[in-house]
Order: structure tokens, then sequence, then C-alpha cells
DNA sequence: AAATTATTGTATCATTGAGGTACAATGATA
DNA sequence: TATCATTGTACCTCAATGATACAATAATTT
């Protein structure tokens, strides 16, 4: 009987599951849990209460692991194969964490989960374990272990979803600071859509496109020309 | 008390809704439900079987409604607002089908419904009212009234979604018969997309991408030169 | 303080793809 | 047999992207 986890509350046979997106030392990140006293990870996931709506508990279950608010979210698709849950590593997990689980409790039942995929400024974020875990921390998304249930799956649907939208809908600057240069840029993009970019050509489609502002100031430090700062204004 | 809907076997609180998307006459049409003697209308949904994958049960409605299997499916948004629906709307629509529900009866809790758009050839389609419904029928994408709860917002996601893949995934000819001319995949495009195309250039586009199969057969009947058959072949 | 180094900002040329026009080909009709 | 309406294709133009060249410059080296 698990004194954590109550089903009062919250929506039932639903939850939310979010792959939280980084970009540091030129390597993507995701955020990931462990289950306490096991090896298992997972992404960072949470219920449904009734009087949220499925926005507002997604932003609540990320502010609950990184401490940001308004980050960028957007719905990506939704999980509900019907042995999608494997119980036993369920309930082991569960175990191990100090919380008996019988049989027909609501964590036991299947589930539909709604993949969120989250961008946030990596300088930002302060990873938070929730109850169930002992860590919650970065991956490079290049080496990450495998995962409880179809989170491996969820993982490679939230970043084909990213690099599909990266160009359409101009989301990458929520992964920078606020003021970069444009060779932070490049290496975001690079690093997204694992390729190479031509700098000439990336920089001349970047500034057409009229949603960076340059800076007054400049990036010195290195021994070479300084580069401009850029801010992404939108419009 | 209903003696048509029961809450057993089907998960609680998750419903489906399916935009069905039909091309006939140069026009791009929908199908719709209304309740029995209401005048209100809606998009054809279910719910979810214990023994059903997602993917399934969408299926299942489907062919529930148009009698046809194997049907183009995706997913593309989930509706979970805290207050998408009106209970009085509910309650009212199935009073009037003479079924009288409790207030605490499955129907009037909240629902988190995933959204499914269809491409079906509408030739094949045979439209079947369900036990709630007097009417199954196709109505033109220019002319939708106004929908129950958010499915007039669920319509106009779903053509958003449809024509923002339409070239990415080349989903179009899912709507037409198994041989056409180019001529009518022009027409296609041009409604979908509610804009005049140059004729030649779509010529050139299309048969440049490799996907067509020219056949021998022409299309004869008409006061001038004959145009060419073509078959998708997606390769 | 002058030369060197590494990188940046921009100009330019080449190639590709899409927008647009012209015209010969042809199945049915007059 | 001539006419008509539409189709299939060639070609011209222009814009976007790929690729190369080179001058400008902050820090370091001499």
């Amino acid at each position: 009987m698990s004194n954590l986890i109550s089903a009062v509350d919250y929506l039932p046979g639903i939850s939310i599951d979010c792959v939280i997106f980084g970009f540091h030392d030129n390597q993507l990140k995701i955020l990931l849990l462990n289950f306490k006293s096991t090896d298992w990870l997972a992404v960072p996931g949470g219920f449904i209460k009734e009087s949220e709506n499925l926005e507002e508990a997604a932003q609540r279950i990320l502010e609950e692991r990184t401490g940001l608010t308004n980050i960028y979210l957007e719905q990506f698709h939704v999980f509900g194969d019907r042995n999608r849950r494997d119980d036993e590593v369920m309930k082991s997990a569960m175990a191990a964490g100090g919380n008996i689980i019988e049989p027909d409790h609501f964590l036991m039942r299947r589930f539909i989960s709604i993949g969120y995929y989250a961008l946030i400024d990596f300088t930002k974020a302060t990873p938070t374990p929730d109850v169930h875990s002992d860590t919650c921390e970065w991956y490079d998304i290049e080496e990450i272990p495998t995962l409880i249930y179809d989170h491996s799956l969820m993982v490679s649907k939230a970043l084909e979803t990213l690099r599909f939208f990266l160009d359409e809908k101009l989301i990458g600057f929520n992964l920078l600071p606020e003021v970069f240069t444009m060779n932070d840029l490049q290496n975001l993009y690079e690093t997204i859509l694992d390729k190479k970019l031509l700098r000439t050509n990336f920089q001349r489609k970047m500034l057409s496109l009229g949603i960076l502002e340059r800076l007054d100031k400049k990036m010195t430090g290195a021994a070479n020309k300084a580069p401009y700062l850029y801010r992404f204004t939108g419009k």
C-alpha cells in the first residue's frame, strides 16, 4: 500500500510524460529520473488533477522537476498500447522504494500517457528528483541507457519531432541563453540535426529570417575576431 | 439510466474522436453524426476497450461508421481542457434520444479525447449512424455548422494538420480512387490547400517525385486530348 | 609595437528548384 | 476534315541554397 501516491484528485488511467531537452557543451541532453534504489530510468511524468487543463498539468510537472515556469512545451504523441507497461517492473520499482503495491492498485492498471516535449535553458534549470527517485540528472542524447516501459520510444519520437519542427517553428532558441553568438546557434542546429552545416550559408539564412537582434556588445576573450552577440526577437 | 452505453469494458475518462475526410465533386468533406432528435452535430467518436491498442480502437470506430478497414489514420492532438464539454448539452442530447443520464453517470465526468484524422476513398464508404444518431452524412468542409463541445476546434486542427503534412507525407492519395488523372490530383491539392496551382508546374513536381505509375490506358470521353491515368505506387 | 593566428562577416559564383509562358499533340465533336 | 478544349512538354526567369574567396580583427607571439 502506497502512502505516497493516491488516486484521489487525479484523472484515472492517464498520465503525462515529459521529454525535457537542454543544450550544454555542444551536447543535446534530456532529464531522466531513476527509481529509488534501482537502475531503472524514466522520463519525468505525473498525473492530471481534476482542476487542471492538460497544458497546466504538464507545466506543473516540469516546474516540479526543473524549477522553471513558462517553459516551451508541446504535445507530440499519445502512447496507449495495451501492453506498454510492464507491471512487474513497476511493482518491484515501487517495492524498492519502500512502497508495496497491491495488484489492484491504480498504478497497476492500464495507463495512457500523453507525451510532451519541453525545451529549456540548461543554465537556468535546477534538476530535482521526485519522491520516488534518488536522482534527476541530465543525460547526453547520444548516451541514453535503456529506459523503463516505452520511454525509449518516447525519447526517440520526441527527438524526431524536435528535428522536424526546428526550422518550421524556430523553436531552437528556447534551448539557448538569452544572448548567444552565431556560432552557438550553429552548434545547436548541428547537434540537433546531427549534420554539419556550412557556416556562411547558415549565417545568411538566419539573418534573412529577421528574427535576430544584433547587439552592440561583442563577444571577446578568444584570440580571434570578436563575433557579434544576438538576441532572439521572434520578429 | 442508459441501457445503451455502459462503462464496462471501456477505459474510463478517455475517448477517441475521428475527423474523417473524403473528397468528392471537387469538395473536401467530413463525416458528421447528429444526436437523435436534435440538431447537434458531432464528429464520430467512441471509447477504448481494455483489449485494444489506441490505433485498433480508432480503426474499429472508423469501420463502424464507414464500413472500411485499413484506413489511413493519424493522431493529431489530444483535447483535454477542463471544461471542454458542456454537461447540459450531453444530458439533453441523451434525453432526446430516450436515455436519461444520472449526474454521476460516467458520460457526465471529465473526458480526455484523442483526436485522429482519417483519409478515405469517398466512393468506397457507406456512412452508417450509430445508436445515438439519426444520420451520418458528409458535409462540405466549407459549410460545417457549429458542432458540439470543442468539435469545431477539432475539425480545424485536423484540417490544419492535413494541410501541413500533405506534401510532407504524400497522404493525399488516400482520398482518391485507385486510378486518377493528373487533373483529379491537382483538384484535390487545390481544394485542400485552398489555392490555385499552376498546372504545368504541378505536373512536373508530381512526376518528379517518382511515386506515380503512368498506366497504358487513358481517360477518354471528353472532347479533348485524353489524359493519362495514374496509380499511386509510393516508390 | 609589429607580425602572426584563428575566426568572423560579407561578397560572389554555381547549381537547383519553383514560378510562369509558349506551343505542339490529340480525342471528341461539328 | 476542320474545330475545340485540354493535355504533355519544352523553355525562360527568378529566388533560394550550395560552395568558395577574401578582407577584417581580438588576442597572442615575436
